[in-house]
This record gives C-alpha cells, sequence and structure tokens, in this order.
DNA sequence: ATATTATTTTAATATAGATTAGACAGCGCG
DNA sequence: CGCGCTGTCTAATCTATATTAAAATAATAT
C-alpha cells in the first residue's frame, strides 16, 4: 500500500510513527534536501537522491506520489522548522528581555539552524525563485507566516522606540533576512566559527536598526 | 565560421563590432541571463532561450560551442557588470567624500544595477551555487575581483576609524553584500520605489558599521 | 510453515532536451 | 549569372531521467 505523504512530524515533535518505513521515508527527505541544496530544483535527479538515500530510484515512489512531492515537502518543511525552531527560542526567553534583545536571539537562531543543522533551510531558501508555481505556493504560505513573526520582533522595537525613525520597516526587515539567509552562501566552518558569524551579524542588526545612541 | 566565444564589450563599452550578428549574440545572451535568473542552472533549456531570442534552438550554436559555454559567459560577465560599474561609480566620486560616504555610493550602485538594470548580475548571484566546477571556476575569480573592491572601501573606514572594532570585517562584508544581493528576491516595483530601499540599505548599513555616536 | 502484506528491486517505457547533420535563403562579388 | 559566405532552419540522433510494470525479497501474522 502506498501511503499519500503521510504528515511528517515537526521539529519539535519529530514523529509519533518512529517505524522502519518511517525511517526510510526520512532518509529519503534528508537525501532530498541535501541534493536540492546543493543542485537546485531542476539539477535534483532521483537517481541522487535514491544514491545517498542507499536504495533504488524507484522505491522512492513507494513513499512519494511523484519527484515534485518529494521536493515540495522539503521546501516546506524547511521554511516550517526554521519559525518552529526561532518561536521555539523566543518563547524560552522570558518577559524581561527587551525587544532588541530578542531581535539579537532571533539573529543567532536563524543562524544557527541555516548555518549547523538544516540542509532543509538551506534547499529552502535557495531554491524559492526557482520551483515551479505548484510547489511554490506552499512555501510562500510558509513564509509569510516566517516573515510575520519578524514583522512583529520589529514592530516591537519600534512601539519601544528602539527603531531608527528614518528605517522603513518592511524594507529593513527585508534586508536583515537577506544578510542572515545569505550566509548559507558564503559561510564554511574553515572560514571563522558561527560564533563570530552571530557576534558579528547581532552587532550590525542591533546598530543598523537602533537610534543614535544619545550620549 | 563559428567563433569562438568573441569578447563581449564591458558595460563601459558596449562593443566595438555592432555588426547585425554581434546584435544577434547580444539577444541571445539576453535571453539566456533572462532565463537562468529565473529557472536556475539546471532549469534553463535551450529552446526556451531560444523562443525569447526569437529564433530557433540550433542557431544558438552557431554563436556558442554548447550551452555550458552561453551559460558561462552570462555567469561571468554578471560579476564583471556590477564591478565595472561600481568602479564607475567609485571613480566619479572626487577626493572628498569620506570612506563611509563611498560605501553609501556603493550601496545604492549595487542595488540599482541589480534592480533595475540587470538579468545577468541576478543570473549570476542566484546561481553561484548550482552550476558545475567547470563553469564556477571562472565566476569565483570575478567574485574575488569584486569583493576585493569592497574589502578596500571597507579598510578604507577602517583605517579612518569609521568601523566599529568588534565587528569582524570580513563578516560584515558577507553580511553587507548578503543583505544587497537578496533584494533581488523579494522586491518589486510595486512595493516601494527603489530609492527607498536604497535608502533605508544606506542607512542601515552606515549604522551598523560605524562606531556609536558620541554625543 | 504458509499465506498475506510491506518493501524494494530490476526491467521496461516514454519523453524531454542537447547536440549534430544537412538543407536552404540572402547577399556581395567575380 | 553563378559562387562562396553568413546565418538560420528542419529533421535526425542520442542520452538522461522520470515514471510504470512486473517481479522478487522481507516481514508478519495465522
Amino acid at each position: 500500500m502506498v501511503r499519500k505523504s503521510a504528515t511528517r512530524g515537526t521539529l519539535v515533535d519529530p514523529g509519533l510513527t518512529d517505524t522502519k518505513s518511517a525511517r526510510t521515508r526520512e532518509r529519503i527527505l534528508d537525501a532530498a534536501a541535501y541534493i536540492l541544496s546543493r543542485k537546485g530544483y531542476s539539477g535534483t535527479r532521483l537517481s541522487d537522491v535514491a544514491e545517498r538515500a542507499e536504495l533504488q530510484a524507484p522505491a522512492i515512489y513507494y513513499y512519494f506520489p511523484s519527484r515534485d512531492d518529494l521536493v515540495e515537502e522539503v521546501m516546506w518543511s524547511g521554511i516550517a522548522t526554521m519559525r518552529e525552531h526561532l518561536i521555539a527560542v523566543l518563547d524560552a526567553l522570558g518577559p524581561e528581555i527587551t525587544p532588541m534583545g530578542r531581535i539579537d536571539a532571533a539573529v543567532e537562531a536563524h543562524l544557527r539552524l541555516e548555518l549547523e543543522i538544516s540542509d532543509y533551510t538551506t534547499a529552502s531558501i535557495r531554491n524559492a525563485g526557482q520551483v515551479p508555481e505548484k510547489i511554490r505556493s506552499r512555501q510562500i504560505a510558509e513564509e509569510a507566516k516566517y516573515g510575520t513573526v519578524w514583522r512583529k520582533l520589529i514592530q516591537d522595537a519600534s512601539e519601544a522606540g528602539d527603531l531608527r525613525p528614518d528605517l522603513d520597516p518592511r524594507i529593513a526587515r527585508m534586508l536583515v533576512l537577506g544578510a542572515l539567509n545569505w550566509a548559507a552562501e558564503w559561510w564554511t566552518p574553515r572560514r571563522g566559527s558561527i560564533q563570530s558569524v552571530v557576534k558579528t551579524a547581532q552587532t550590525m542588526v542591533r546598530n543598523g536598526l537602533s537610534p543614535d545612541s544619545r550620549g
């Protein structure tokens, strides 16, 4: 029996169903994320995915109705995971943290997940522009949700008077996310620690957004 | 006679040879840049390029030895154009401009070329990670040259005492370029003018890089 | 141990897309 | 006029890759 793309576990709850079958499915998704993040949408061949998942290409069809269904799941779960991760981090912060402190935390959360954990995230980020409409729509929905979390972060800063008045908040948000997203394109472990990237990014974002300090 | 990829004119000097043939070649390159920036490396089909250039796919082989040669030229000329553009803008600035003022100008130059002019630039930016090694190497060389211009901009600011000491200059540079590069992914004319993007980007970069103002 | 179901494999199929071959039109020139 | 060159086209080739079909193997239940 071929099962219709079953609900994939969230990051927080990585799957109640931990059968051998579920693990194989996960292995295929992981492989697809890996290839997708490196080769792009059109460059992702099922044979490559299969090789990395250590099985034959047709076996993929036992778990996914089509190549595009597989890709779609990788794409949206990449962003969904990012959002879940970010929200979990923010929720753990406690109420005494300033709005700008929360933005610092968000910068770190985004960078760490992107750089150290997830092929899903980079697959999702890099291919956002290239996938066909069918796949894209669901991903756009996830992106919008993620953007909303950030919009709130910046709005809170603004309301606390911690945002330069000469910034367009939406543009500022996109520029920040761009700086973070792009990190996956150039960072490698060989060139400095993630910690150093996080630190510099936090400093730049904080000072880029904050009004001039009045001495 | 098939000519080996002839030297493409620079931005400043768009080709001494303005024959009908040269124009057709240009049309093919333009079409390839357009498709490449939207569909990615593997997704770029010669038939699509041909359609946009208003000829049949095999005609492309009269001007380029292979698909990859065509792609390669788009990819490196995208960055080369960006660098020429940036250098031209900087050279026009005059010596009284501060290092940070020059960075402002660079931010504007980068954004304007990326957003208003060039499919080449976005093709080059977006597909940097996906093209095969053969193509990539030449592009990496161009990227390095472009990075050098920016490195100098930031170094000059640093030597003038206009750079926060707690920033890693290389990381800061990559974060700035990331914010700028990413703009192509979200900006559309419908959502605000380029001018507003430029202004917000300049403000954020300037304040992100500058030491705290002592009042 | 055997029947049944789940999983994976190997062997077709089908199509898309790069590339090549060969023909053809326009054109300057002897 | 007929020749050679440039630029383009149509038809043919060839390969890669998604997908389907038909087994074969593994696992589980009876």
